[in-house]
DNA sequence: CTGAATCCCTGTGGATACTG
DNA sequence: CAGTATCCACAGGGATTCAG
């Protein structure tokens, strides 16, 4: 692996990512498959209409994610995961998991520091 | 997995990585080992001073790098990855990969969107 | 050489209200 | 139901200057 500074690709993939619900909306698209707007939004505990819009829309222009709409009253719009976009789980599960074990990592420095205090 | 919205883990491990010139100083470290403040700041450019700091303070509270201080004068300041700091190579490295196909796949879809305009 | 301190600008995210 | 449209607050990042 070369590494030229001048075009680090891990950008990249950090810009598709990044966003404080993009994590969250992709595993769960991965994990259950096509959902709607509102089943996302349940799915998703705390994000607001727009922010949800913003993030899908960020998505849907990489082509992460696509975009169903059913032209019937009420609306229906429909979000899943592009095959493309499906090449991102191994990264999402490796950061999950390194996540995971990052915040162990963490409780055990607290408690160290903690001992040195006594 | 588990996919609990509450507690997202892929976030902690966004939080480290996510940072102008962090994932550049990463993987420098990486591939080049120990470096020093001034070596590292030509490994990388455009950062400026303040920047270079920033990031490698974020790093080491995050137990990522090392920072080893010599006593001497002129100041020497050596930063090295931690071994818990080295587990987040694969990471880097499946995002680098992924972030090269990722640029490749939008060349495509702009010269599809020229056809279309024909 | 390494780094702290300051000021400033921008983008991201959030609260809220409105619409086909 | 699935969005838009505003307005606003805050943190990240950058230019510059000072210091041990």
């Amino acid at each position: 692996m070369d590494i030229q500074p001048e075009l680090c690709k891990v950008d990249d993939a950090l810009g598709i990512l990044v966003g404080k619900w993009k994590p969250i909306i992709l595993l769960t698209l991965l994990k259950e498959g096509t959902k709607r707007f509102s089943d996302l939004k349940r799915s998703v505990p705390g994000i607001t209409q727009k922010m949800l819009t913003n993030q899908l829309r960020d998505l849907e222009d990489e082509d992460i994610i696509t975009r169903k709409v059913y032209a019937q009253v009420p609306p229906k719009v429909e979000y899943s995961m592009t095959e493309y976009g499906k090449s991102l789980e191994p990264i999402l599960i490796a950061m999950h998991e390194w996540g995971t074990a990052h915040t162990l990592h963490k409780m055990r420095k607290i408690s160290t520091q903690s001992l040195d205090m006594e």
